[in-house]
DNA sequence: CCTTTATATTCCTGTGTGAGTATATACGCT
DNA sequence: AGCGTATATACTCACACAGGAATATAAAGG
């Protein structure tokens, strides 16, 4: 099974999720908006499923699908401590906007 | 090459993130401290670099890597509008949240 | 029942990628 | 120069995965 990581690095999923966040949709909605094959959204969802990205209900023929929070809120999890990092650390950041100075013509770097 | 979401859906590559996060390394502290082999590590290390997540200075023979935070602030980009989600659909979380844990007390639950 | 609509699954194939091994490059030291 | 250390690259190989085409399953409706 395909890492929680790894489900969302494929850009149709992606896209399915975002479409998802507006509300639930069928599979054949997804396939218009996203101008996917039917197949492909079958078998994207049922990645997103199985990674509990997302659930179905049924609606007679349709399925209908939403999002479930759990495993986009580990990524951000995950994202947290970097998070903190950039506020502990904007001199840094800032020098790195500031681009790439001259090189220091010195040298004498030891260790 | 690889997207942004792709290069941090690999295992060791996120390991070598959290750990530049503590400080800059050499190759060989990363390959020491994840156990991993050291042309391994070079390759991820490219990818990371290729990709903006990291950045690496020389020092003598070793070179010493050390996180970039553009990358990261992307994905966290891409998360933000989910986050918002689920602040407006906190009932719907909670729910879900309930449902996993044991009722307090004696309070009426229907389903 | 048979047909239509909606979705899921199977099979095939090309492509990309991670790991391992071996080799190349770069730098410093004596 | 020659050696040791540190890192990068090349070359397999095996395998996972996305896409397309065809087919299977499910539900509704005449």
């Amino acid at each position: 099974m395909e890492s929680t990581f790894s489900v969302i690095a494929e850009p149709s999923r992606r896209a399915i999720l975002s479409l998802l966040m507006g509300s639930e949709q069928s599979v054949g909605d997804i396939e218009e908006k996203l101008q996917l094959s039917q197949p492909s959204v079958s078998k994207h969802l049922r990645v997103l499923r199985d990674a509990g990205f997302v659930e179905s209900r049924v609606d007679a023929q349709r399925r209908l699908y939403r999002i479930k929070p759990e495993p986009l809120m580990e990524i951000d999890a995950w994202l947290a401590p970097f998070r903190r990092y950039w506020s502990t650390h904007i001199d840094a950041l800032e020098r790195h906007l500031d681009h790439m100075n001259p090189a220091p013509s010195g040298k004498g770097k030891k260790r």
